[in-house]
DNA sequence: AAAGAGATCAACCGCTTGTGT
DNA sequence: CACACAAGCGGTTGATCTCTT
């Protein structure tokens, strides 16, 4: 309440925006800057609201937008990171240089969400269907056991957030910092450019110049960083770092589009798009995966293979195995993560610290 | 060639968050 | 601390385009 409407004036234009239209929102901005919003339509003699004119700008207009067609480099890196992120799109967008949040989001309603159905996986939750995974027996002991490890995790992730928030502060410091010297050499009407990230920090730019070519370590990794630096409050990337410790659970499936998209990249694909003459196939990696060249099953055994294994633990009683087992697995993500880390030259305090530097299972 | 269905994406809406007073 | 405002964000809509019959 006591907030007025953003177009609450009459005679404000609403609908698409006309090239002279477009034309006034850029020259304004070439010169001056956007400013404050509210009032650049009237300097720039726009019959819009601000809020139209910042979606115009910063979704269209921006010079340092890509558009077209997503690589296959994109489609991979859109789904690892939403299923470590959710429908964050904005945050999903920090990672895909030149992207907007909105193409992504329509990107993502519109082609890889659909994708993901037709493989048999929740686009939400980015697992096989709930169906393929509870077995009539023993399906109760399953839910037990994964709130169980959802336990698990939640306490681990917990206590590794101490950690992290020492990490958020170093980062917004060296977001500072970057952004103190890019302000310095940036053109003198053009608002400040975003903060580069390749000094490993301000990983909140949207134009991230974080190489995506790496592996998904380095995906995983960002995603952290931008969880400890990048989010809103202290209970969003405590939000964040829990989702992404569940989610990580389904790195196998993912494992699975890395090598179904390697397959892909040895046959003679044609369509490719210009910009992935790297030799990223224009018809999309799970495409190979619907036509029948690698079978559900294909992609589905990393994932089932892990539940199997799970299963077969407890029908042994053997709950060391599988303690192993996890520890292992989270060990092994850690790794990841600290590889990552520290080849983007982050400072020696920034490495998260292993599992052995608390209990794994820990009382709150 | 025309009509209908489906896909796409720019833009809007309303809520949340951050910040200043 | 409470409030107001600006900006950001994600969900949704609707116009337009493309494909299919």
């Amino acid at each position: 309440m006591g907030r007025s409407p953003c177009c609450e004036k009459e005679g404000l234009k609403k609908g698409p925006w006309t090239p002279e239209e477009d034309q006034k929102l850029l020259a304004y901005i070439e010169q001056h800057g956007h400013g404050c919003w509210r009032s650049l339509p009237a300097k720039a003699g726009l019959q819009r609201c601000g809020k139209s004119c910042r979606l115009r700008w910063t979704n269209y207009l921006r010079p340092d937008i890509k558009r077209g067609k997503f690589s296959l480099q994109e489609e991979q890196t859109i789904i690892q990171l939403h299923a470590l992120l959710g429908n964050r799109w904005s945050a999903i967008a920090t990672h895909l240089p030149k992207r907007t949040d909105n193409e992504i989001k329509n990107y993502w309603n519109t082609h890889l969400k659909k994708r993901l159905a037709k493989m048999g996986i929740d686009p939400v939750t980015h697992k096989p269907r709930s169906d393929a995974l509870a077995t009539s027996a023993g399906s109760t002991a399953q839910h037990a056991k994964a709130a169980a490890h959802l336990s698990h995790t939640a306490q681990w992730e917990s206590a590794r957030l101490e950690a992290e928030a020492r990490l958020a502060r170093e980062a917004k410091l060296r977001a500072l910092a970057a952004s103190a010297s890019a302000s310095a050499s940036a053109p003198l009407h053009l608002p400040p450019a975003p903060a580069p990230a390749a000094a490993g920090g301000g990983l909140d730019s949207p134009t991230s110049t974080l190489s995506f070519s790496d592996s998904s370590a380095a995906t995983l990794a960002s995603v952290l960083e931008a969880a400890r630096g990048g989010g809103r409050s202290a209970s969003t990337a405590l939000a964040s770092v829990l989702e992404a410790a569940h989610a990580a659970a389904m790195q196998p499936v993912q494992a699975a589009f890395e090598e179904a998209f390697k397959e892909q990249q040895q046959q003679p694909w044609g369509d490719v798009d210009g910009e992935d003459a790297a030799g990223f196939a224009g018809t999309g990696f799970t495409d190979l995966l619907l036509d029948g060249s690698l079978s559900h099953q294909d992609v589905m055994r990393p994932a089932a293979a892990r539940v199997d294994a799970e299963a077969e633990a407890d029908a042994a009683g053997s709950q060391q195995q599988e303690t192993e087992e996890e520890k292992n697995y989270w060990d092994s993500i850690l790794n990841l993560v600290n590889t990552s880390a520290a080849s983007a030259s982050l400072p020696a305090s920034a490495v998260v610290p292993t599992p052995e530097a608390y209990s794994p299972v820990r009382e709150f």
